[in-house]
DNA sequence: TGTACATCAGTGAACGCGCGTTCACTGATGTAC
DNA sequence: TGTACATCAGTGAACGCGCGTTCACTGATGTAC
């Protein structure tokens, strides 16, 4: 099974990374193991340490990865607080909390990143802030310094929010958090 | 190591339930095995089944005393916005953020439990509320009804904000997030 | 053009270890006589 | 009061299983002659 062009380890390489960032979010990183993150890639165990020198090294990279996929989001919004509501209103969604592995990686695995090796710590920190510098510029492009607060203000409440849905066991309940989530973020933004 | 009072196996399943409390929040649920719960009790794994049914079983029994907990220490705050400022001030404390052991299980856990069985969930939805219950009676002692919403907003940003800080790899980034959290937190309180 | 060889991405079995759970047993105690 | 017994909280070894990691091997391919 060898002999390919350069690419085609890479592309293997990127397929190991989007599916084991599903399988977290789903799942947890604790709860994944690399047997199961193998298979979800279609391959076996063994390859694992052709790609990566240990779960935490796959850890970091997907992590990195996975905050430059939610920052791309913000990239196609209109620019300024019309696009940023309309991304609060999307991202409070049933549909959203039902589907984690498809969803933004703060809400699905904050609390377990602050657990992880520093390696992993420093690849959300630098993502994380890109991303609230993103919501800062949509909040006042001419000054996104000054909205850097709140920027993270809405940052914490909407990933808050998220968490707090997933976790209530009555359905109509969980609702009624998201609905509350988004006129409280729409309230504070302004 | 027998025949004591009924009370002595009460007093030990009660240790078991708060030692395990603060294992899952530093090593989160998923990240802390049985034999390791029942050392930290001071006693050996097989003696775990003559107190829970499962560790599903523990994990929902200390989820729920864990709420009851946290929302105790709301109960010691002096009535109204006052009362409320002062815990916003004391929760988005680097001392918090750096032991959870003996901090917040909505911050430690929030996202884990969203993973968790239905059993667990719910102990967590009805420990939940009552907090957002409660303060939403310090924002409106008058209508605490419709202060339920706003409540729901500070929870989510002050869970949100500790979790953040504690996911940045950079120490004056994380006081950073604090400082800005409290920032946020009182003026989405006004 | 045809054949022998080197490459190397991926296989799959195995390592020691900790997981959640079970169970035969221990031994300090309260009770019965 | 003294002794034999029943109780039962806790012990510790063992179960099968999945964990992260290692490694000898496979076999399809590109290259050299």
């Amino acid at each position: 099974m060898a002999r390919y062009g350069k690419e085609h380890k890479q592309a293997t390489r990127q397929r190991i990374i989007e599916t084991a960032g599903r399988r977290f979010k789903q799942d947890g990183i604790d709860g994944s193991g690399v047997a199961t993150l193998m298979a979800d890639a279609g391959l076996t165990n063994g390859a694992f340490y052709a790609h990566f020198a240990s779960k935490d090294d796959l850890v970091a990279t997907v992590v990195a990865d996975q905050l430059r996929t939610q920052a791309a989001r913000y990239g196609t919004l209109q620019p300024g607080r019309a696009g940023l509501e309309e991304f609060v209103r999307e991202y409070l969604t049933p549909e959203h909390r039902d589907h984690p592995a498809a969803g933004c990686p703060s809400a699905a695995l904050l609390d377990e990143i602050g657990r992880c090796a520093a390696v992993t710590k420093r690849a959300y920190s630098d993502g994380a802030s890109a991303i609230v510098d993103g919501i800062a510029a949509q909040l006042d492009p001419d000054d996104p310094q000054s909205a850097h607060g709140k920027a993270l203000g809405l940052f914490t409440m909407v990933v808050g929010t998220l968490q707090l849905s997933r976790a209530m066991a009555d359905p109509k309940l969980a609702d009624e958090v998201l609905e509350q989530g988004i006129q409280n973020a729409l309230a504070f933004m302004r």
